[in-house]
RNA sequence: GGGCAGUUACCCAAGUGGCCAAAGGGGACUGACUGUAAAUCAGUUGUCAGAAGACUUCGGAGGUUCGAAUCCUUCACUGCCCA
């Protein structure tokens, strides 16, 4: 790949909010790129994650596939946790104050973090560094000195703290820090480029920049990824909101939530998640609009191959073939839990045991509204008796082996 | 430290003594339509009871009243202004 390429690459799914600052990233990313080579020195790309929760999302892994890019490149890519900066909690993405985790949580929380990474990684060419490693022997006077370089004003400026003090809403002194924490980061592993979000815009290419400046080292180059939306489409992918797609439920459910999201998120997702380039992305939204290829199947198409990035393309296979099997033609899946019957149960106590209702209310509600079926039958009185053993389905993707 | 305002269900928000299980919006869920997409339409959304109804809820605790989300006291939390 040549030069250009990798740019185009590299800076594919990018988002700076800045026509600007995107230029001059990549005039300096294809300076570092050009230096590199002469050099024949790895750049030191890194990303920090805050290991405050360990159910990863597919939001989660957008910052890990562009480090990958790096990887297959050759670079010198150091995936940091931020031990230290989770005990901060960062204001970026949240217009609340973070909980603040202990130390224990924390390392907890550490492994199962990069155990899943690891399925985008490579698991050989990856550093693992955590930042308490030189936050921990700041001192006030350090961190005084890191806080000259910035003013109140900058950071009132930002999205998430102007929004906040527009509303009315508290912003503590702490969450301050968090961005010189991260800044540091950058200095203390002299880094070359830096991924992340463009939630991490301000940390990135404001804080570290602008602390390697004041340290006599060269300014990174910020790679600031898009955010990656939930299944609704539209909002970020999020916990809170609801509309994620975890990376550790199974094939078949990673498929039949990629295949929920709206068409309008598709080129998006192609572009953040895949690992798909430049070309092959232009050439499946070429195929679309032109009608050769149904969106349909463009879908399945992404599905399919972001499956296969955490799960074996055979189990990427089958989840497509029950995908199809399940929704397309109306017919059972062939994994479904299983209940074993109770004598006397009723059908509503069924629903509640399998824990596919809330509440006798909730269950009661979706049977007044057909929305409970055995072996195909609509089921009409909840009170009766359960009648006979078969497949229980509740709304349109519960399903129930009820034995 | 002082003054003022606020805290309502998953979220936003109306409600200032009975007609309040609590308007409206969002979200979520169900059905129709479909490509399990989007859009649209109809419905559900405190718990229990087959219906009538009963019970628990409006930041926490206590009180006034036949009756409180609404009035009083107190505590906690948040914001704004002043220092």
């Amino acid at each position: 790949m040549n030069i250009e390429e990798q740019i185009e690459l590299l800076m594919q799914g990018t988002e700076y909010g800045d026509e600007d600052l995107k230029k001059a990233m990549t005039a300096e990313l294809r300076e570092r790129l050009i230096f590199a080579g002469k050099e024949g020195r790895p750049l030191r790309v890194y990303c920090g994650y805050d290991p405050t929760s360990t159910d990863l999302h597919l939001g989660h892994t957008i910052s890990m596939r562009k480090l990958r890019q790096f990887q297959d490149l050759g670079h010198d890519v150091t995936f940091l946790i931020g031990s230290y900066t989770a005990l901060v909690g960062d204001p970026s993405d949240k217009n609340k104050a973070r909980p603040i985790l202990t130390e224990e949580k924390v390392a907890e929380n550490a492994e199962t973090y990069t155990e899943q990474a690891f399925r985008v990684l490579d698991p050989v060419k990856t550093k693992i560094r955590y930042n308490g490693e030189w936050l921990s022997k700041l001192t006030l006077v350090d961190l005084i000195r890191l806080g000259q370089n910035f003013t109140v004003q900058q950071f009132l400026a930002r999205d998430n703290f102007a929004n906040r003090l527009e509303k009315g809403e508290p912003i503590y002194l702490h969450e301050t820090f968090y961005a010189l924490m991260q800044g540091y980061d950058a200095v203390a592993m002299q880094t070359d480029i830096q991924v992340g979000g463009t939630d991490q815009l301000f940390n990135i290419i404001v804080a570290g920049r602008k602390l390697q400046e004041a340290l006599g080292q060269k300014p990174l180059v910020g790679i600031i990824t898009g955010i990656l939306p939930g299944t609704d489409g539209a909002q970020r992918m999020s916990k809170s909101t609801g509309n994620i797609v975890p990376i550790n439920s199974g094939a078949n459910d990673m498929f039949g939530k990629l295949m929920s999201v709206p068409d309008s998120a598709m080129g998006i997702y192609m572009r953040l998640v895949t690992r798909w380039g430049p070309q092959e992305i232009e050439k499946i939204e070429k195929d679309v609009d032109s009608g050769e290829f149904h969106p349909r199947d463009a879908k399945m198409k992404m599905a399919g191959e972001i499956t296969s990035i955490f799960y074996s393309d055979d189990e990427a296979k089958a989840a497509q073939e029950n995908f199809i099997r399940t929704f397309q033609q109306k017919e059972i899946p062939d994994e479904m839990p299983e209940f074993d019957l109770q004598p006397g149960q009723t059908i509503v106590g069924v629903i509640l045991a399998a824990k596919l209702a809330g509440s006798k209310s909730k269950a009661r509600a979706l049977i007044d509204q057909k929305g409970v079926r055995l072996d195909g039958e609509v089921l009409e009185r909840g009170d009766a008796v359960f009648p006979h053993p078969g497949v229980l389905q509740v709304g349109k993707r519960r399903f129930l082996r009820v034995k």
